[in-house]
DNA sequence: CTGAAAGCGCTTACAG
DNA sequence: CTGAAAGCGCTTACAG
């Protein structure tokens, strides 16, 4: 029997109207067992009656607990991942901390009044109980004042400098490794070249190493070059530019991105090139473009959203204070075939929903 | 100077370290005149040696503004609309958000605790001082009682049955028409096939109401069918079967999205037909997917991000009672030309960044 | 113009 | 065990 909402029920209107405490109607409703049955059966019934909802503001104010977490995007990111990553992690995010019912608030940087960042802000004034940090460039600062304040937070992603730091990620060197090694036996190419995303994040270090891995344990590193990309599609287009590809030039590329190996598709075609015939093409993270070209890429799947699923678990246990040492989580990643690197043609694969 | 972010630092310790009240200590950092510029500046010191940061949650239950917005994504909308469209959107209001240093919070709808939605507990928490409706099933009563509640709330995309709500869209029939008409006039298509969007969305009536209007207008309207999606890439690849396409067939088909295009393309794929030689193809949002595809899917270019920020400011306009009658911005999209139609082939496109 | 109290709506620590 | 006060940290309405 929600009435227009004009004027907000309080506690102390459901109290009057039963005859008890604002107090006493508190405890009802978060279901103390020092309320009798029948008062609490009652307070509620007349809490429904009236529309009640708890004011947030005086709860959070009260109990020092906003009910509400925080997704980071840290400026140095918002070029750096695209959309898809993004996404899959607010879905992971949000399902987790809807079982909680607790409020997601994503905080991308904007001004920096009194010299903290926006970020900063929202964890020092309680307007979020914990943060999860899609990503950051290596060294941020920003990021190491706030994992040394002690305010609980997770981050997604590897970051070697920040032992004392709640992670989840996935092996990015390991998977890098076997996707290039793949191609080395699977395809039996010799002549590879690697496009990375920016340096100064730690999976495209990462990736790289995971690339110079597989080539120096075939035997091969002579034949492996390195060019640098910043992840984004016209990177890989790019970065193509001046290799001699295909013939006696490079038989492999592998990008460290599908956005990336996008872009370097178009310059093979650009080029008069096709892949994988000329030129066998893997990309990484599989988050639904690898799927749609033609062909098909080759790719590394990562589980983004089961990350932040894992992430939100995480940070509910270290803001309960459940947890308190600091964790690591390692996710498997998996290899998917398409075209792009000699494998045969899928049948159609259709999204499942 | 932020020290340790262990004990919070209140109103009452910059004061005391000035030596005023805490009133003139909020007034100083709120810019008051009151405070003369000297004590202000002492004031605004202090406040930042000691690393001062308002909570939020006493400022809100003040001055009964919680400084947040809700992004909400109506449970019936999870699978209609992709993650390509929700991350535009909530791209498009978090940098309006940021602006003025207002928080983003996102609300797909969750446990239905006292028979209110997920939502309605938001905003009647004042958890957020209005929210944005990504969009609505035709006839959600959520959402009707939500608008007529009067809380501050801007619809995205066409709800004739609420006149009186304030919404943001574009217009769905004439976009449809235009796309539709262009297979007619310029591809000659004289037998026309549409695959529909789920119909309990406006977006999906419209879409194949200018779909129909157009056959009508070109008097083929005998060679027009209807077929049944729900916006899914499964559903255009099923909504295929049965339809004789291509030779005499249904030389075209719109989709009412890119994704049951892409859907349909896979289906031609499988029956061993050409797009466009043997059936034009279109699709509708262009939100990265048909760009990718070969051939590229031609497609009506949406503004989703755009429509995002002026939603955003139309609510905070709602907020601050600037605006209080019901508005309506109807934005324009336009048409993309892709080879899925029969129009030539682009030279390469990248995304700009 | 300025100072200091009242009070936003809760929850919890305390007194009885 | 239960009742009713104190107080979270702000801002604003009021008294002087």
């Amino acid at each position: 029997m929600a009435r227009g909402a004009a004027q907000t029920v309080t506690l102390k209107d459901v109290a009057e109207r039963v005859g008890v405490t604002p107090a006493a109607v508190s405890m009802a409703l978060s279901g103390s067992r020092r309320i009798s049955t029948a008062t609490a059966d009652r307070i509620r019934q007349t809490a429904a009656d009236l529309g009640y909802v708890p004011s947030s503001a005086a709860k959070a104010l009260r109990s020092r607990r906003s009910g509400a977490i925080a997704v980071i995007v840290p400026n140095s990111t918002q070029h750096v991942f695209g959309h898809s990553y993004f996404m899959h992690v607010l879905t992971g995010v949000s399902s987790a901390a809807n079982e909680r019912d607790v409020q997601v608030l994503i905080s991308t940087s904007a001004s920096e009044a009194s010299g903290l960042t926006a970020y900063e802000r929202v964890m020092r004034s309680r307007t979020a109980d914990g943060a999860i940090v899609t990503s950051a460039a290596i060294g941020d600062t920003n990021i190491e004042r706030l994992t040394a304040s002690g305010l609980p937070v997770v981050l997604l992603g590897n970051y070697p400098d920040l032992p004392t730091a709640t992670s989840v990620g996935w092996d990015d060197v390991q998977a890098s490794q076997m996707v290039t090694a793949h191609l080395i036996e699977e395809h039996g190419a010799r002549r590879l070249l690697h496009v990375t995303g920016p340096l100064d994040h730690q999976t495209a270090v990462d990736r790289r190493e995971g690339f110079l891995r597989a080539t120096r344990a075939a035997g091969i590193e002579a034949g492996a070059a390195i060019a640098e990309g910043d992840f984004s599609e016209r990177s890989g287009f790019d970065a193509l530019a001046g290799y001699d590809l295909g013939g006696a030039g490079f038989d492999a590329v592998v990008f460290a991105n599908d956005d990336m190996a996008f872009g370097g598709l178009q310059r093979l075609r650009v080029l008069g090139l096709r892949a994988p015939e000329d030129v066998a093409v893997v990309g990484f993270d599989d988050f639904g473009l690898s799927r749609t070209t033609d062909p098909g890429i080759t790719s590394v799947h990562v589980p983004a959203e089961e990350l932040a699923r894992i992430a939100a678990e995480r940070l509910f246990a270290l803001i309960d204070e459940s947890q308190t040492a600091p964790t690591r989580d390692d996710l498997q990643v998996s290899l998917v075939r398409r075209r792009s690197c000699g494998c045969p043609e899928q049948d159609v694969v259709l999204l499942s929903d």
